[in-house]
DNA sequence: TAATTGACTTCGC
DNA sequence: GGCGAAGCCAATT
């Protein structure tokens, strides 16, 4: 168990529901940027229980993957409050979650 | 310990 | 806009 696993779980599980992070997003802020593919290494493996790794997509809004099954990904995300158009995201500048950024209020 | 793979990202054609 | 190749980091074998 790497320090770093434990940081992208920890940065994932901060993730608030209706929000997505991308892969590159969660290295950065698990201190490891440009360990996107780590983070997809990290998030295939399981990493915890309880970590919404579907809340964790790839960049351009694209949904990147999910065990194979990307459609159920998608529907994870449909469930969360997330609008998707076709396989992206709609308004992924919006729906990208960030540190700092207010997302209690729902505002944008 | 070294080599290969992988839920990525970005540039180029 | 879609396909291909190079780069980067960590986990697995």
């Amino acid at each position: 168990m790497s320090r770093f696993r434990t940081r992208v779980i920890a940065v994932v599980r901060r993730i608030p529901a209706g929000q997505v992070a991308t892969y590159g997003d969660v290295a950065e802020l698990a201190g490891a940027p440009g360990a996107a593919r780590a983070v997809g290494s990290v998030m295939r493996t399981c990493a915890a229980r309880g970590v919404p790794c579907h809340r964790v997509v790839a960049a351009g809004g694209q949904l990147g993957g999910y065990g194979g099954s990307e459609a159920m990904k998608r529907a994870l995300l449909q469930a969360e409050g997330v609008v998707l158009a076709g396989s992206r995201i709609r308004e992924f500048a919006v729906r990208r979650w960030q540190p700092g950024r207010r997302t209690s209020a729902g505002r944008r």
